[in-house]
DNA sequence: AAACAGTGCGCG
DNA sequence: AAAGCGCGCACTGTTT
């Protein structure tokens, strides 16, 4: 892939510099908060250990590996569990060993196997996050590379730390680390987040209107519907929470069918595979109705009693999904890939071309992928080389995220920042680019003056 | 010692 | 007809 108009060359040459500008800036760290807390991470860990090889099967470990025992090591792992032991193994890997990731292993009911899974989280945690950023940190600040020439898709990328795979899915984890990140003395941390900015940049590709009420009307919502057909529920399972356990059970639902269901379709997923995590997920996230029965069950009730019953259901769901619900984005699909198989490259909506062998799914996803950060960028550009340097602004962006920036806002900035934010996201990016022809929603979020970006809160406007 | 493939896992 | 897109980092085990 190479930039193609000349636009695309000065969106690359002007984000590159703007880039440069954010890394040089970089982002305020709590160095004496990191050190402590990598210290309690390594005795933690050690305990744990010490823990796990007093274990019996650590003892089996051994005898079938004497010296070479290496308790780090999955293929060992999978040896001892699987052949000495007799586990019946689930899965294998591309190359035919036995898979040892924790989908697999957590189906495995051994104190020995939990505390494995758990030591594993907390060392990457310890390994690639605390001691990882620490490790970069010069004069008390934090210098993230962020990169426009990596990518197939004409994304950014990030190293040396990665800014853009912090832990934040996993509550606990995600504060552990989001918590060394602190704005400049008297600041805020403000994350501005375009939400859903793919499925709106998708939209103005494929402009299926059926997808557009989706996005334009803030009543509707495309996830909690899937979910609900995903897992053949009424409406009323499904909205009028009537508690906070309730709304969290909804949450979880809805959950599934935005990440195991519509994202996958989107990407190219099918419903062989998207049956496969739906059902492991009633199971592992103890999926349950109202009235407290299972998600199984219920399932059984509606008459879908096994995995391949359910397949045979998510097929259904599928069929109706692309062929009665978004009917314009499928022959999107169908009509895209085909101009791509006649002229052998494709043309992105911000003027990149796509050239070379690329399967199926990719010629979907990388005009979307690529331009959707191309929101992001131009949006940063202004900020960091036009309007905060034009206002003589304190602020900085200190880092991006695909479809978030952040930036250290001074606490008397943030009445001009806020409005300024939106006005460049959302207004001023669609007039430069008319081709935006949908609703462009961000989301703001900032921490408390001089607080972490562990507690970071949805801000009033 | 350095490079590489394979695996697993963190994020959008 | 084919069958999730894009990244970076740590670690094991092998090859150069």
């Amino acid at each position: 892939m190479i930039p193609y108009t000349k636009t695309a060359v000065k969106l690359l040459m002007e984000g590159a510099k703007a880039l440069a500008k954010v890394e040089g800036d970089g982002i305020r760290m709590d160095v004496e908060y990191l050190d402590r807390t990598i210290k309690k991470m390594s005795q933690k860990i050690q305990d744990l250990e010490t823990n796990l090889k007093q274990n019996e099967v650590a003892k089996e470990w051994r005898k079938v590996y004497g010296a070479k025992t290496n308790f780090g090591s999955a293929v060992q792992l999978g040896k001892v569990l699987f052949d000495v032991l007799k586990y019946k193994s689930s899965a294998l890997t591309a190359s035919g060993r036995y898979k040892t990731d924790e989908a697999t292993l957590s189906s495995i009911d051994l104190p020995f196997v939990r505390d494995y899974l758990e030591i594993k989280k907390l060392q990457k945690i310890h390994t690639t996050y605390l001691q990882g950023i620490r490790r970069e940190i010069v004069g008390g600040y934090l210098h993230p590379f962020f990169n426009l020439h990596t990518t197939r898709t004409f994304r950014s990328s990030s190293d040396s730390p990665n800014f853009q795979n912090l832990p934040v899915r996993n509550p606990e984890l995600g504060k552990m680390v989001r918590r060394a990140f602190i704005p400049r003395p008297n600041g805020h941390l403000v994350e501005m987040d375009y939400s859903g900015i793919e499925v709106c940049i998708a939209a103005c590709y494929h402009k299926d209107p059926r997808m557009i009420e989706y996005i334009s009307d803030p009543t509707k919502d495309l996830h909690r519907d899937m979910a609900m057909e995903c897992f053949a529920l009424p409406k009323s399972e499904m909205s009028n929470p009537t508690d906070e356990e309730d709304r969290k059970r909804i949450k979880q639902i809805r959950y599934c069918g935005k990440n195991m269901f519509v994202f996958p379709q989107f990407y190219g997923d099918w419903y062989r595979h998207c049956a496969a995590s739906l059902w492991q997920a009633t199971k592992q996230m103890k999926l349950k109705l109202r009235d407290g029965s299972s998600m199984r069950r219920h399932l059984a009730k509606k008459g879908i009693k096994n995995l391949s019953g359910f397949e045979e259901h998510l097929k259904k769901v599928e069929d109706f999904f692309w062929n009665k619900r978004f009917p314009t984005y499928n022959q999107w699909k169908k009509d895209w890939f085909r101009a791509y198989q006649k002229n052998g490259y494709l043309l992105t909506k911000t003027g990149f071309i796509c050239q070379g062998h690329m399967r199926r799914n990719e010629i979907i996803n990388y005009p979307v992928q690529g331009s959707a950060f191309h929101c992001l960028l131009q949006a940063l550009i202004w900020f960091v080389r036009h309007d905060l340097k034009k206002r003589k602004m304190q602020a900085k962006i200190v880092g991006q995220i695909h479809d978030s920036i952040v930036a250290d806002v001074p606490d008397n900035e943030m009445a001009e920042f806020v409005p300024l934010a939106k006005e460049i996201m959302i207004e001023r990016l669609r007039e430069r680019w008319k081709w935006i022809n949908i609703p462009l929603t961000v989301e703001i979020e900032a921490s408390p003056i001089n607080g972490s970006w562990a507690d970071k809160k949805g801000i009033k406007e």
